[in-house]
RNA sequence: GGUCGCUUAGCUCAGCUGGGAGAGCAUCUGCCUUACAAGCAGGGGGUCACAGGUUCGAGCCCUGUAGCGACCACCA
């Protein structure tokens, strides 16, 4: 009966179905076996409303891997999948779609809208976790989380009040990045910088009872004017020194204001005098805070102009600017506008410029927290890969502000603080008090705004877990093992969730932290809509199948560094797929009749070098893997399939296979069966479709390939000699092709193969088989000496073999006599090099011994094998 | 401005604690050899950015230069 392995390999065919099954049998669960070592990777949660990318793609391979391979060495594996409730992004989207059908989020109560949300999440959301299946994450779905569901809400509740308690959660008036179009406040990480043109206004401040005198400040929002407060100049600068502690007069406002000394102005920058207006930056706002200041807000959070003057009190700020910049300009004071290029705080989701604002809002206190996060790192508790990414982390950690964690949003965590409406006075508690705990009223409201978003996912791991109860899943796998994520995201997630994990649940979350690039274009580019250059994985899955795809990612990657999706990878994936399909399918019809029982007793030469070769590969891919080398581990294997397993193994095993006189047939299929078996298991944690649909076609091996077991070394299929002879012949096959290749042979054209060898004859002997036909051989003759060999042969020397392929007519004299002289010059070549290097005291002194051994060892080698040319040379 | 990184074959990239430069693609030659033409066999192609230094020995360690990039901060 033909196996179900047909045609060519088609992973559409496939992988769905593999999928479910796995799915149904529930072997992505973890085994909870208490005699096991637990293995726990967190899924960074994707936005509940994203949609998959080439980075989720490249992560989850990456953590797919690990797991399978964890899973497979026996561990009690989970990786934990989840999704983000995405406060800001999730909530512009909502409003989008309620303006697509006519309603303004003011419209709506605050239930109403939530209720919108919801459904909105429930229909348009989730969907990546469909996708991520596609890529064949074997994560435990059944215990998949939200950061909005009611475990982790009680888990943000608990932090908060325990914060509170601690006196770490703080409200108070700061300033703040306010977003005027997302109405929110948003923190420091969420801001990113733009250049954009604009100008310089040059305005002139006279100064108080110096007729005359001036200074002028350069700024480049003129509107903002009617606030300042004061003038400052650094101390150092002598133009300027008389003038500190006078005072000027500030334009429209005719109001004095000082001028102070402060380290922060730049000397060299536009006049070295820089108008203060505290409430509108952040620079002026430590200014002002330092030099006690007054505080004058010029406009509100909409941008509309307070009434210090009447000539643009509610105007919008950008129209007032006009308005002012002419007023100054008839009044005398503006003294020139020039062009200016600068960087601009822009809205990271809407990209509106953010306005510096004075708010109320909530804040971490970092500095306690910080501390023992920074620790853990330096002491290597918590470990980067690679390691220079704690260099990052650091910088952030070092220089950590205060966390404004307050949104004035509606999708999210509601702060649990309650105020008195008749005192004001706030409670934080986990519900409604009854009365207020100061003046006894009955009447409290809860504060409007949600948490910022990264807040809940900081307690990702062991909220997830079922913190703050002490679960089995918490004891089981807190502190989890690797953590897998980009760089981008060292500040705004991996560094929350340490000083998190430490603080409520006393230890780390997580002890390994691989931080990979990002996947860029093939020309480098980093995807974007708007270059409208993302490639979809899954139109790329569709197209080669899930395996290639992954193959591709993970095929030589170094962590840290970004990675181009290159398209030639995939097929690349593809074509190792089909390559081992086909291997599969040979293998498997040499199969029929095999008996699974059957204990080899006469494993042959090749079978023992394949199987040696094996053994060690499993041992160098476990050690590859342990130490994250995935790009490498996936090489090896790769090499070792196509380049060893097929292009030799199998072919010399097909000389024994139709072979009716063959003795060893059942070694040979023992060797094929087994080592496709190692092969299909190391394999399978990077392309876990195609290996799966093959394991189960092999005998023994109905179930699935992800409950075996990786291959572990074994020191009695350790067979070195056998590995040395193999070798040896290898490359005398090899240049019998380069031989006939250069001397454009027919494949048709069978030779003698003489081997003129002692010591190597009994391996020879029994290679009869596969040297003939991988090496174009008619007859094979082993002989002890030279005796009887044809002028018209080709020569091939090698240590402790030489071959003679008597071509006659073919050969022609010169060319052979220039073809050895040509094999002379190299090995005179290596005699010198050798003898160069052991004459060399320094080498022979300082290098280690088994250096100089082996350098001694190439020298003999060599010398022996330059004789031997010397005297075939002689002999033509 | 601060920090970190990168520069290796025509292209995209590996290269483990320093000990004879590798892969895939592309290219050239010969093969439809009963698992595989998505293939087989063979070949060509590199002053490892540049300049110094350490070392018996440097793609790898140190210093500097040039080009490119990332992150952080943000100067009115």
């Amino acid at each position: 009966m033909a196996n179900k392995l047909e045609g060519k390999y088609n992973p559409q065919e496939f992988e769905e179905k593999i999928y479910k099954e796995w799915e149904e049998t529930g072997c992505f669960k973890p085994s909870m076996d208490k005699t096991k070592e637990s293995y726990c990777i967190m899924m960074p949660p994707p936005n509940v409303t994203g949609k998959l990318h080439m980075g989720h793609a490249l992560d989850a391979s990456i953590q797919d891997f690990l797991i399978r391979y964890k899973r497979m060495k026996g561990f009690n594996t989970l990786w934990l999948p989840g999704m983000d409730h995405a406060a800001i992004s999730t909530e512009m989207k909502v409003v989008e779609s309620l303006r697509n059908q006519g309603i303004k989020k003011s419209d709506l109560t605050r239930e109403q809208f939530l209720e919108k949300a919801w459904d909105w999440t429930k229909e348009y959301g989730g969907t990546i976790q469909k996708q991520q299946r596609k890529l064949g994450c074997s994560c435990d779905w059944s215990r998949s989380r939200f950061t909005l569901d009611e475990g982790l809400s009680k888990a943000v509740e608990t932090v908060f009040l325990k914060l509170y308690d601690k006196g770490y959660i703080y409200k108070g008036k700061r300033m703040i990045n306010w977003c005027p179009s997302c109405k929110t406040s948003i923190s420091d990480a969420e801001v990113e910088y733009k250049e954009e043109q604009s100008h310089l206004w040059y305005i002139k401040y006279p100064i108080k009872d110096r007729d005359g005198e001036y200074l002028t400040v350069a700024t480049t929002r003129p509107e903002t004017m009617l606030g300042d407060t004061g003038v400052a100049v650094n101390p150092k600068d002598g133009r300027f020194r008389y003038l500190i502690g006078e005072k000027c007069i500030l334009p429209l406002m005719n109001k004095e204001i000082p001028i102070i000394a402060d380290p922060f102005v730049d000397m060299e920058f536009g006049t070295g005098c820089v108008k203060l207006t505290p409430c509108h930056d952040p620079n002026d706002y430590q200014a002002g805070k330092k030099n006690g200041l007054e505080f004058v807000e010029v406009f509100d959070s909409n941008l509309i102009m307070n009434d210090l003057i009447p000539e643009v009190a509610g105007m919008k700020a950008i129209e007032a600017r006009e308005v002012i910049v002419n007023m100054l300009k008839e009044q005398g004071y503006l003294l020139k506008i020039e062009d200016y290029t600068h960087n601009v705080a822009k809205c990271e989701r809407c990209k509106t410029t953010i306005e510096p604002t004075i708010s109320d809002q909530w804040f971490i206190k970092m500095e306690k927290l910080a501390k023992p996060a920074i620790k853990v790192v330096k002491e290597g508790k918590v470990r980067f890969i690679p390691g220079k990414y704690d260099k990052t982390y650091f910088n952030w950690m070092e220089n950590l502000q205060d966390w404004c964690i307050s949104r004035q949003l509606y999708w999210g965590h509601r702060i649990p603080a309650y105020y008195c409406n008749n005192c004001g006075e706030i409670h934080v508690a986990s519900k409604m008090p009854e009365k207020c705990t100061k003046c006894g009223h009955t009447k409290l409201t809860q504060d409007p705004d949600t948490l910022d978003t990264w807040f809940s996912s900081a307690l990702w791991p062991f909220s997830t877990l079922g913190w703050p109860e002490q679960t089995e899943d918490l004891k089981t796998f807190y502190p989890t093992n690797t953590l897998v994520t980009g760089y981008e995201i060292i500040s705004l997630w991996v560094s929350r969730m340490i000083f998190s994990g430490l603080e409520y649940v006393g230890d780390i979350p997580f002890s390994d932290v691989i931080i990979h690039g990002m996947v860029r274009d093939d020309q480098g580019r980093k995807m974007s809509k708007t270059l409208g250059n993302g490639v979809d994985p899954l139109d790329v899955i569709a197209q080669y199948g899930t395996d290639p795809l992954r193959f591709s990612l993970i095929l030589g990657i170094s962590f840290g560094n970004d990675i181009r999706y290159i398209p030639a990878k995939v097929e690349q994936g593809a074509n190792f797929a089909n390559k081992l399909w086909n291997a599969s399918k040979f293998v498997l019809n040499n199969l029929e009749d095999y008996d699974e029982n059957y204990e080899p007793k006469d494993l042959q030469l090749g079978d023992k070098w394949i199987l040696s070769k094996v053994n060690s590969l499993a041992k160098e891919m476990s050690a590859n893997i342990d130490n994250y080398d995935l790009g490498v581990a996936t090489q090896k294997i790769y090499d070792f399939i196509w380049n060893e397993f097929c292009d030799w193994y199998i072919e010399i095993a097909k000389t024994r296979l139709y072979d009716e006189n063959c003795t060893t047939k059942q070694e040979a299929k023992y060797t094929l069966k087994t080592v496709l078996e190692y092969c299909l298991k190391m394999l399978h944690p990077i392309m876990p479709f195609v290996t799966e649909k093959i394991y189960k076609e092999l005998p023994g091996c109905e179930g699935s390939i992800m409950v075996s077991t990786y291959p572990e070394y074994k020191e009695e299929l350790n067979f070195e000699k056998e590995e040395e002879e193999l070798k040896k012949l290898k490359e005398i096959i090899v240049e019998i092709r380069n031989i006939r290749s250069k001397m454009n042979v027919h494949p048709s054209k069978k030779t003698d193969l003489i081997f003129v060898t002692i010591e190597h004859k009994d391996a020879i002997e029994k290679s009869e088989f596969f040297i003939k036909k991988l090496g174009f051989g008619e007859n094979i003759k082993i002989q002890s000496n030279k005796e009887g060999i044809s002028q018209n042969a080709v020569s091939i020397i090698t240590e402790g073999i030489e071959v003679f392929i008597p071509f006659e007519e073919l050969v022609d004299l010169e060319e052979e006599k220039e073809r050895l002289l040509q094999e002379k010059e190299k090995y005179e070549a290596e005699v010198s090099r050798a003898e160069k290097m052991l004459s060399n005291p320094g080498f022979i002194n300082k290098a280690p011994q088994a250096k100089v051994d082996e350098e001694k060892a190439k020298l003999e080698k060599y010398k022996e094998m330059l004789a031997q040319v010397e005297e075939r040379l002689k002999s033509l």
